[in-house]
RNA sequence: UCCGCGAUAGCUCAAUGGUAGAGCAUGCGGCUGUUAACCGCAGGGUUGUAGGUUCGAGUCCUACUCGCGGAGCCA
């Protein structure tokens, strides 16, 4: 017979079908079991009536222990008892293999036990709920930007220098050449293939060496950075937000279920819509100012005050035009204020802070050789970087969209460590 | 790096300085509609480590280890 998934059943209604997974959990009453079976697609309790069965079944049944792997034939029912709507009449059970004492079991734990049996964990119905998010939001990534005549062009993530030189980086020795260091950000490569091809986007695994312990941090994390030639600031906040929307209601249209085993409330995701409201650096000072905060202006946002300003929006808030000192290198100055940078960050609401951070970059070598001489970065590293400037430079903007932080926001998860199958935080290298 | 909190059964947690306990999990028994099922019985402990105070320390003190949360940095 062949083999039929959970998610399929309702097309199954009446037939007889045979279904392989995993014990989730169990329940008994003398001469009916209860089982209830996860396949990866989802869940369906299956009922095992003594009577049903063939001899030694039932007693099967009973060796059947959390996340013991079997299969099992029967008619499908629609039943309104089921949390799902369907039970399985068992006909017949095989058992692949007996689990012995899972360590997870339907209770409460704490997180570093999670954490130490993530691969396990993923079994559990709210990471599987996660992982089923996660996988549309980056499927959403691509379709958009394959949709709107972007082509792909990764970046390497072994590089010679740091992208922005401020940053902590994981060193490793590269042969010959000394010292390689682990990607903090594709976008100067990004910026080189915009030139080659117009409109491009990266998306891989990026890596930052800083001692950060926050639920907002990882060390390895997923970025898309898109880099569009003829690009300016408003340009780029116009791809932002709609890039953003599309995302947000991607998952809202096809991980309904999902969220709902999040417990999420949608209604918040559904305001996510174009336009985004766009605020200045200057505007949003005011807010904190307005709202009590002793901001100084200059600094860069913290996390804090990133609440106080998106907590006065309904959907994600563009802020635009920071102080040029707070900024990377590579970021073009304001021609009507050069104390400013054309920058922007978006601030996702519910305190869940920075998921974009982008710019127009500097397109004139003079000025970007000062800045790099400014931030004492090496040149030679940057020569190639310089060269997209002396051959036909023009202007040109793009951002970066850190995946685990809009998983985060969009699952409306506590901790960024559940927004990726294997976390890499400063304290955690395994599983 | 800095600040705060924590570590007790396999797990989640209780225990006024005075005999270390419960629920879940595990094992055995019962139940033909259970929904983190329920009922009965049983096994399960070097209280993170090392010192100290005390007649007596899970509890108080010191140091260390590990973890959690926050700051800084950032997506």
């Amino acid at each position: 017979m062949k083999r039929t998934y959970i998610e399929n059943l309702a097309e199954h209604i009446g037939e007889d079908v045979t279904l392989h997974g995993w014990l989730y959990n169990k329940r008994s009453s003398g001469k009916i079991w209860f089982l209830l079976l996860r396949d990866g697609t989802g869940l369906i309790q299956c009922v095992v009536a003594k009577n049903n069965v063939p001899e030694g079944v039932f007693s099967d049944c009973d060796k059947l222990t959390q996340e013991s792997s079997f299969r099992v034939k029967g008619k499908v029912r629609k039943d309104d008892r089921a949390p799902g709507g369907y039970e399985l009449d068992v006909a017949d059970l095989s058992i692949y293999s007996i689990s012995k004492e899972y360590p997870i079991t339907p209770k409460e734990h704490g997180i570093e036990f999670l954490a130490d049996r993530r691969h396990l964990w993923l079994r559990s119905s709210r990471q599987h709920a996660i992982m089923r998010v996660r996988h549309r939001i980056i499927k959403a990534i691509r379709d958009y930007f394959d949709g709107q005549g972007f082509t792909l062009v990764d970046s390497p993530i072994l590089t010679p220098n740091a992208s922005e030189g401020t940053s902590t980086l994981f060193e490793t020795p590269y042969f010959d050449l000394g010292n390689a260091y682990l990607t903090q950000s594709g976008q100067l490569y990004a910026e080189a293939g915009a030139m080659a091809l117009g409109k491009v986007y990266c998306f891989g695994p990026t890596f930052r060496a800083e001692k950060s312990k926050t639920r907002r941090h990882l060390t390895e994390f997923w970025m898309v950075e898109p880099e569009v030639a003829f690009n300016d600031l408003n340009d780029d906040m116009d791809l932002a937000e709609d890039f953003l929307e599309y995302i947000v209601q991607s998952v809202l249209k096809d991980r309904e279920k999902e969220l709902k085993v999040l417990e999420r409330n949608t209604a918040l995701l559904q305001n996510v819509k174009k336009p985004l409201p766009r605020v200045t650096y200057d505007e949003a000072v005011e807010i904190l100012h307005k709202k009590g905060s002793a901001f100084e202006w200059g600094n860069d946002l913290g996390g804090t005050d990133e609440t106080i300003v998106s907590e006065q929006f309904d959907r994600p808030v563009m802020v635009h035009h920071y102080p040029a000192a707070v900024k990377a290198f590579y970021m073009k100055r304001d021609p009507q204020n050069p104390k400013l940078a054309l920058a922007v960050d978006v601030l996702a609401p519910e305190g869940y802070g920075e998921i974009i951070g982008g710019s127009q970059r500097e397109d004139d070598f003079d000025t970007l050789l000062e800045r790099i001489k400014e931030e004492k970065l090496p040149e030679a590293p940057f020569e190639w970087y310089l060269d997209l400037r002396r051959f036909g430079t023009v202007p040109h903007a793009g951002f970066g969209l850190g995946v685990e932080r809009t998983v985060s926001w969009i699952c409306g998860l506590e901790h960024i460590r559940e927004t990726i199958p294997f976390p890499r935080m400063i304290y955690r290298l395994t599983p």
